[in-house]
DNA sequence: GATGTGTAGCTATAACAG
DNA sequence: CTGTTATAGCTACACATC
């Protein structure tokens, strides 16, 4: 070949490729045809031997573009038409083989050589340090991975290699791309490789990449990129359904609204039960309204759709019987499908076929049709009472006794399905329509003899009780029916013990004395067929029953009741459980006061006293809670227990120290401080001790949480105002041994913003305490940083956002009460006067550079007391003329003093306008007030002074405090300034005499609060806490 | 002075008269988003209760409209001045005729010393970015009794009855 | 690493066809 | 009714800039 012919050619092939590419930037338009004229050259230049001349120009063009960041149009632009053109090609040599066309010019080579050349070309940029530029290639073998053919080994090779680093890209973008890249090379064989095969840095299949992706890549769009594109069979879903509680948003929503959506009908075989339970619940309960509405409308909407509107089907889906999910969404699918509900009727001949679901949408649709005052619905639907009461009892006594009736209707229904069932038919119950006397009073025999029933499951028995309650005429009567029901089980268990003594006794046998029920269990040969006997006899009983009330001979007089004394034998440990459970249900729905409830106190005395004496854990906290919670309707019974109470918690096991901790709580939540510090009282400070000890001992974290819930509770009531405990309780939120403790963290999340925003009196606890808490928090921190790298570093928050924390919660402007006077408040301006006032204390200047730069997040105003400003001035200035700072803090503490002078610059124009335009008048009466004010009567003074004399009772409180407490500071200022001068000079010499450093030991102390084994004060700001140990005693 | 004073009194009366479950559901609303807590909320200021309607808001809030809308617009000429800048910028186009000897040396530099790989210590994380588990705080779980749910304390407006005494209601 | 700007991915609403 | 398209408006997140 002739070297003037080739480089013509070879500049005509060049030309011919700018030229397209030149075009193809600027619109997508023409797109089609340029592709044709890209195959037409490369045909051509095939032909002519120039094969190669094609290839090298046409990557050299694409190199143009490389450094093009992401979405430039002109990039986009080529990369697709690249794109196209790799695709056509493609898809025309597969169309050809699939016709089985001779394939003259040997395309498949040049096609292979090509995608070869490309690949390996682009690949240069991989690694460029150029991000757009590894973007860019990245973006390309993208999007022509779906039609390269077939590549050869060691291109594989090098391609996999190179995607395997680029998903570790610096650039979520570059990394996104590598994982649209590597969804391409997955297959059936990695899945199962993913279960079988252990973890291996080394194992570059495409699969196990992505998955490790989907779960650790900190970019949310590549956690989305490799959930959307990731296969999806047995062994990856979870992977990808677990993104259903990502952190981002988007991601969770896309798990609704996309995979499940896509799945169809798959969602509910290929999913595992409780997964699919779980989406549910998360979806439905999550904080966000748009996941919470993919959730709904992929139930409501998707998913009915799908099943054709079958809503039984759905419920089906659903598992009704063990997902408590259903509720929520069987409303969201009458609220968003109101056109089901005219859809849904219960004719009389199902009645008696019912199936969990069937019964579960009777309750829903009963509830929501109530809820919504769909009256004629109900009308329509719902059968009279006596109706209702008569289905319910057929389902109770096909639950608890086999014969005398048609059974055939019924083999497969297992004892758990009649259950629920029944549980639904009661549920209804409880709101039902009972104005019909005879409906009511059938009801009522219903319940209370299935009531009576010993074998009933607990669910049971609390909506049993609740639909009695709902049924009784008033409380009293209420009352009266469950202890009944409550003496009669017992009595007819000792009974019966008697009886089997005579049989005992008779047959000579010896072993009568343990303790019965235990005993009997060695003679039964079968447990589940006593019992059955055992609820034969009481279904014989239930019918006697139910004859007598329906004659009117139903209920027994309250002196009947008491006059029928407590047998001298006990009842056996099974009995009393059963008891104690249906007394706690009973309890929890009455509010009279105890002394006018007699029943209840025969109560306390048979059954709930012995109860929590007993020595069976389970039978002593049922016990316990039994004991609270008639002490929430008797102040003095209150009182009584609360020292027996604080023994269970400080000496009991973890379940009883839970249950006692929350009986005290509510205690304290009904009746406040009356049960504490009087003749005969507890001492409060004892109870704040348990608090304490609770809230410290992270072996207990489900105690943990309900401590801090419950002071939360306490402290936002009023009834606990200690500052000490307070700040134990802020302490304990930010403390790293709790880190782990999502429940108690969420718990302070909420109550202490609560708190602090609910009163202005709150938010000067917070206040007062919080630069002590800072402080802490502090040195806590740095040691914390210092200590073994086997420790957590990140279990603790950075001192910086702490203090951003604490100036959030004492800033003024987020109370609820918004007032005029909002903007007066030093609540926010004390605190910092506080940390100023600290702020030596703080050795590392890493720490203290943490808390300038924040210092200007505080809120100044020229409303605001002027000599409180004045102060803050003061101290800023002290610790600019002491310190030795970094540049970022200096300029920080610089622009507050700046501002510090703007606003009191403000203050004074204000006020010596206001002396010009009133004339003296009103200022002089205020001065006559102010008494003092000899220099510059300043704006702020006045302002405070209108505050004292209004009837703004806070404001009345602090005026006084907050002037001398602002004068003290300042002798104190200058007081620690000289000490601190000392202390730098003595700090070598070991002087540990003076104050400072008795603060610095008592921080030292708090040190063991990471330390496990020293936890004991650490958090505790109560100083002595050897000292009286109420509750160790005995 | 003289209306600040006036206005302090209004505020102070209709500020006790603010509804119990208005403030329920204001600090629902408000905490929703950082139910996680600690490292996870962000200082989004607190949506400002509407519900004290005072003379004194009233007039601040007018006197900040006013301010407001000054601000806003001379914002506004700013921005769409800025807007105008940005966008005409966007007329690149690639000459695919020039093309230089050294170009491609550029482009397919040797990464160099460019960090252009996620550090180590990000590429796991124990977390998986998955949300913990919600335990649903919320005021209505704060003001239930632990032990006897359907009785609520009313936990904000007890502060004008008796101090130390969470005085409980019963909704029935 | 704090800041302001840009944008992906909805959400809402209407109009319109099937 | 159901589904599509077009439009505007919104918010959490990503990106850029200093």
């Amino acid at each position: 070949m002739q070297e003037s012919d080739g480089s013509d050619i070879n500049t005509k092939i060049f030309n011919s490729v700018a030229e397209v590419f030149q075009k193809a930037q600027g619109s997508y338009a023409g797109h089609r045809k340029h592709i044709a004229v890209l195959k037409k050259i490369q045909s051509k230049a095939v032909e002519q031997g120039y094969e190669d001349a094609f290839n090298f120009w046409f990557d050299k063009l694409v190199t143009k573009i490389l450094p093009l960041k992401k979405n430039e149009t002109i990039g986009d632009r080529i990369v697709k038409l690249v794109a196209a053109f790799i695709a056509s090609l493609d898809r025309e040599l597969i169309l050809a083989k699939g016709q089985d066309y001779e394939l003259s010019n040997d395309e498949e080579g040049v096609f292979s050589r090509f995608v070869d050349q490309f690949i390996r070309h682009v690949l240069r940029g991989a690694e460029s340090p150029d991000k757009n530029v590894r973007f860019r290639v990245l973006q390309l073998l993208a999007v022509i991975m779906d039609n390269i053919g077939e590549i050869d080994e060691s291109l594989f090779n090098l391609l996999i290699l190179s995607l395997n680093k680029r998903i570790y890209d610096r650039e979520p973008t570059v990394r996104i791309q590598a994982v649209f890249c590597l969804t391409k090379f997955q297959d059936e064989e990695q899945t199962k490789n993913l279960t079988e095969l252990p973890d291996d840095e080394e194992n570059y299949e495409a699969t196990r990449t992505l998955v490790a992706s989907i779960q650790n890549d900190p970019s949310a769009e590549v956690r989305r990129a490799a959930m959307l594109n990731l296969i999806n069979d047995n062994n990856t879903r979870p992977y990808i359904l677990e993104r259903a509680r990502d952190v981002n948003i988007v991601n969770r929503r896309l798990v609704y609204s996309r995979i499940l959506k896509s799945m169809g009908k798959n969602s509910f075989a290929d999913i595992e039960p409780h997964i699919f339970d779980q989406l549910i619940e998360w979806g439905l309960e999550d904080r966000e309204p748009s996941v919470k509405n993919a959730c709904k409308r992929l139930i409501a909407h998707d998913w009915l759709n799908i099943l054709d509107g079958d809503l039984i089907e759905l419920l089906e889906k659903l598992d009704v019987a063990r997902s408590s999910i259903c509720a929520k969404a069987i409303e969201a699918l009458f609220q968003s499908r109101p056109d089901i509900l005219s859809k849904i009727k219960f004719p009389e001949n199902i009645w008696r076929d019912f199936t969990v679901e069937i019964a579960f949408l009777f309750r829903a649709f009963y509830s929501y049709c109530l809820d919504n005052n769909i009256t004629e619905m109900l009308e329509e639907n719902f059968p009279e009472a006596s109706k209702l009461s008569e289905h319910l009892n057929h389902y109770i006594l096909l639950r608890y006794r086999h014969e005398g009736v048609p059974n055939n209707l019924h083999v497969g229904f297992d004892s758990n399905t009649l259950e629920f069932i029944i549980e639904q038919l009661l549920i209804t119950a409880e709101r039902y329509d009972f104005s019909d006397e005879v409906g009511r009073r059938s009801m009522l025999t219903v319940v209370r003899n299935m009531l009576a029933l010993t074998a009933l499951s607990e669910p049971l028995i609390k909506i049993g009780i609740r639909v009695m309650k709902s049924l009784s005429i008033n409380e009293k009567d209420f009352v009266t029916m469950a202890i009944e029901i409550i003496n009669d089980i017992r009595d007819d268990d000792i009974e019966k013990q008697e009886l089997e003594e005579k049989i005992k006794s008779k047959k000579g046998n010896s072993h009568k004395n343990g303790v019965s029920s235990d005993g009997e269990d060695n003679d039964k040969t079968n447990n589940d067929a006593t019992n059955d006997d055992e609820e034969d006899d009481n279904i014989a009983s239930f019918h006697s029953a139910v004859e007598n009330l329906v004659q009117g001979n139903g209920n027994v007089s309250e002196s009947d009741i008491i006059n029928n004394l407590p047998p001298e034998k006990e009842a056996s440990s099974e009995t009393i459980v059963l008891c104690l459970t249906r007394s706690s249900y009973m309890l929890e729905l009455v509010n009279t006061p105890l002394t006018e409830n007699i029943l209840i106190a025969s109560l306390m005395d048979t059954l709930i006293t012995p109860a929590v004496r007993n020595t069976a854990p389970n039978i002593r906290e049922l016990g316990v809670k039994n004991l609270g919670l008639c002490c929430l309707l008797d102040v003095k019974l209150a009182i009584d227990n609360m020292y027996i109470l604080g023994m269970c918690v400080s000496k009991g096991n973890a379940s009883l120290k839970y249950i006692a901790l929350q009986v005290i709580v509510d205690i304290f939540s009904v009746h406040g401080n009356a049960v504490v510090d009087g003749e005969g009282k507890v001492d409060s400070i004892s109870l704040h001790k348990i608090f304490y000890k609770v809230l410290k001992n992270n072996g207990l974290p489900e105690c943990q949480v309900i401590a801090a819930e419950g002071l939360c509770k306490l402290f936002l009531a009023d009834v606990f105002t200690d500052d000490d405990l307070f700040e134990t309780l802020v302490l304990s939120y930010f403390s790293p041994i709790n880190c782990s403790n999502e429940a108690l963290v969420q718990a302070f999340a909420f109550c202490i913003p609560v708190y602090c925003f609910s009163h202005s009196t709150h938010q000067q606890r917070m206040s007062r305490t919080a630069a002590d808490i800072l402080l802490r928090l502090c040195v806590l921190w740095d040691d914390l940083q210092n200590s073994a790298p086997g420790m957590n570093r990140e279990a603790m928050l950075k001192p910086n956002v702490i203090f951003q924390q604490l100036i959030f919660w004492t800033d003024p402007r987020n109370l609820v009460n918004q007032t005029a006077s909002t903007k007066k408040d030093i609540v926010q301006l004390t605190f910092l006067i506080d940390v100023l006032k600290i702020f030596t204390q703080i050795e590392k200047k890493e720490i203290k550079k943490m808390i300038l730069t924040n210092v200007n997040a505080i809120f100044l105003s020229p409303e605001q007391d002027y000599s409180t400003l004045k102060k803050i001035l003061e101290y800023s200035d002290d610790i600019t003329e002491n310190d030795t700072l970094d540049s970022v803090s200096k300029n920080a503490l610089d622009r507050l003093r700046n501002n510090l002078n703007v606003v009191l610059e403000e203050i004074n124009e204000r006020s010596e306008l206001q002396t010009k335009d009133e004339n003296n008048t009103t200022n002089d009466q205020y001065s006559s007030i102010l008494g003092d004010s000899s220099n510059k009567l300043s704006n702020g003074d006045i302002d405070h002074s209108i505050g004292t004399i209004n009837e703004d009772s806070t404001d009345a409180a602090n005026a006084p405090n907050n002037s001398t407490t602002v004068n003290n500071l300042q002798g104190q200022s200058n007081l620690r300034k000289r000490t601190r001068s000392e202390t730098e000079q003595d700090d070598t010499l070991g002087n540990s005499e003076d104050t400072l450093k008795q603060n610095t030991s008592a921080v030292t102390k708090d040190i063991g609060f990471v330390l496990p084994e020293e936890k004991e004060d650490a958090m505790s700001v109560d100083e002595e806490d050897n000292d009286s140990n109420s509750f160790t005693d005995i | 002075d003289e209306e600040d004073d006036q206005n302090d009194d209004n505020s102070n009366t209709t500020a006790g008269s603010i509804l119990e479950k208005d403030l329920m559901a204001y600090f629902d609303e408000n905490l929703n988003r950082n139910w996680r807590g600690r490292e996870h909320w962000k200082v989004r200021n607190f949506k400002r209760m509407n519900l004290v309607t005072n003379e004194a808001n009233i007039l601040a809030e007018t006197q900040n409209v006013v301010r407001d809308t000054t601000n806003k617009n001379m914002g506004d000429d700013k921005l769409t001045d800025a807007k105008k800048k940005n966008k005409p910028k966007k007329v690149l186009e690639i000459d695919f005729f020039q093309i230089d000897d050294g170009f491609e040396d550029k482009i397919f530099a040797p990464k160099g010393r460019t960090k252009i790989d996620m550090p180590i210590k990000n590429r796991k994380n124990d977390s998986h970015y998955l949300l913990p588990d919600d335990f649903h705080f919320s005021t209505e779980r704060i003001t239930r009794l632990f032990i006897k749910p359907e009785q609520k304390m009313s936990l904000f407006n007890h502060k004008k009855n008796s101090r130390g005494d969470a005085s409980t209601r019963v909704f029935d």
